[in-house]
DNA sequence: AACTATTACTAGAGCGCTCTAGTCACGAGC
DNA sequence: GCTCGTGACTAGAGCGCTCTAGTAATAGTT
């Protein structure tokens, strides 16, 4: 900084002005340290940026390192706090890491808000760190006190899946939850409430998160075979690998079973899968997010809850039902 | 850090050297330092610790947000760097952010040096960082000037694929390769030697990376059905996506088609899948990553190449050739 | 001509640490 | 009794920025 100010014949002062894009600089002397920056190859040291600043416009994210989801979020969260003029600070949440490792490191970086993918970390221990800090938990309800939550309506999710194979004629639905996983809960509730305003009986078979629980779901299915037209899973993942036991039986998607995933993330919409799903809106969860970690920081704006709709976005996997099981 | 001196009854000094584990307290003062800190719940400013030292002890890591492999990795170098007294930075890349920006925040980070995992940069950009900074590659053959190199030997993981269905009595193997992709130029060559040692004539078609590509492999493949009884295939996901599209058709896997994908992900292991695949050695990986970035960091060690064994992980999908395809 | 505003710029303190160069006390060695 | 070494501790500069307070010069007002 020392030589770009010199080379340039203007004070370190100028050039931290240039460099800040902070008024106080004539065109002419701006041009002129910028070029002086780019011949030595200046840029500026973020850390020693960060220190001097009262506010680090540094926002910590943690994110499931084996959820796609959760690198959809991260992308969009990029963009959207890019364009606020805030910064990311990335904590990856493993097996061998757990959650609060991950928060604690991104506290030593003075991040200024946390932000939580589909955290588990227990309400009490989301209260303790919204005592220091603006928390905003994405995708995941959760009634601790002084947190942001931003989430899809996973309620409404679960009744547009159902809508739409209602609509397609079938009646027989049944529902593979997430067990206690974020989001779980909300979903189960909204396709009980849809059917039942339809008149229909609820089916909940127990499933879970990963291509392995949908599996297994899947074996169980084809055991029991239950008397259903239609299933709706917990999310994407648990659906492929429902749809990939599935196909390999006798069963045919979606002439004899309607699938719905829920998530659209990249994988639901590769040709050979053609899951139709529930799409969250990952860019309007970005942005709420950092709009709610801002307001948190820069007005005296107490925690809200803000939710996001979703939409359904039909592809191969659903379909009337067949005759026989009408 | 003032406030725990004074109630410790020392100076910043002290909590400095007592918070850093460095020689020059005793224990007693140690105690009562630690003491203070942890009741006024003080955590020492990463930041200004990076500063204030002459090196960071922060390597940088880019990663692809929607590669599983990746995750796997960042996992095993969180534990490497860790256990090395060295801290990481994750910049993520994805579809809206391309690699030289995540290397460029890494850099405003001072990061001192970088890990790039499957990197698609132009051999002159590799060097102009490599001028800069050590440069770890990983899991790309890369001859840029000045990087080092940690990777798996991808061609010698191709030849135990097809040892794998030769020892099963395949003899009829077909190869879809990875296209441009890091490492495909080598699987390909592995896959091509040890089919001519063999005596037999390789056969490769061109795929890709993504599920999508592995499908839209998959449907060539039943349009064209070349007399084979076996594949393998650039990586898991590919895989998963052949096997995906293969199941739906009248083809039995493993009874009239054995496939191999590679990378062992977590996807690969799942039950319903049950993917023979390649398994890179991710601790191993991890492992020579730091240390090989430590060596360029402390030492005057000039840039190698580090190359892992794979070893083959046998699962639900090969099995000898079906009789009528012999 | 004397006043205030405004613009362009600079000096220097401060952010929260680390680290070098000390000081001080105490015991060992001759 | 003197030096010397060692362990425990401190003072204060420095890391590379930002930011407040202030100066100098020019323009605008009455």
């Amino acid at each position: 900084m020392e030589d770009v100010a010199r080379l340039a014949g203007v004070s370190r002062a100028l050039v931290s002005i240039v460099y800040r894009d902070a008024p106080g600089a004539s065109e002419a002397t701006r041009a002129r340290v910028l070029a002086a920056g780019n011949e030595l190859g200046y840029r500026p040291d973020h850390r020693a940026r960060l220190l001097g600043r009262t506010r680090t416009r540094l926002l910590g994210v943690t994110f499931d390192v084996q959820a796609p989801f959760h690198g959809d979020l991260v992308e969009a969260l990029y963009l959207a706090a890019e364009t606020a003029g805030y910064d990311l600070a990335l904590s990856a949440v493993a097996p061998s890491r757990d959650e609060s490792r991950a928060v604690q490191s991104l506290l030593d970086y003075r991040c200024e808000a946390l932000v939580l993918l589909g955290p588990q970390l227990a309400h009490s221990a989301l209260t303790v760190l919204a005592d220091s800090h603006p928390v905003i938990v994405v995708g995941r309800k959760v009634r601790a006190a002084g947190v942001d939550v931003v989430r899809t309506d996973d309620t409404a999710g679960s009744r547009l899946a159902v809508e739409h194979l209602l609509s397609l004629g079938h009646s027989r639905i049944l529902h593979i939850d997430g067990a206690k996983f974020p989001g779980a809960a909300e979903r189960r509730t909204g396709y009980r409430a849809a059917m039942r305003k339809a008149g229909l009986t609820p089916l909940v078979e127990t499933g879970g998160r990963t291509e392995a629980d949908g599996a297994d779901a899947a074996k169980n299915f084809l055991n029991d075979s239950p008397p259903v037209t239609a299933v709706t899973i917990f999310n994407d993942r648990a659906a492929t690998g429902f749809l990939d036991t599935i196909r390999q039986s006798s069963v045919e998607v979606p002439g004899d079973l309607s699938v719905v995933g829920y998530d659209n993330t990249t994988i639901a919409g590769l040709s050979h899968i053609g899951l139709t799903t529930i799409a969250q809106n990952t860019t309007a969860l970005a942005e709420l997010t950092t709009q709610r970690a801002i307001a948190r920081l820069t007005t005296n704006s107490t925690p809200t809850e803000e939710v996001v709709t979703p939409h359904l976005v039909s592809r191969a996997t659903t379909a009337p039902p067949a005759r026989s099981h009408r």
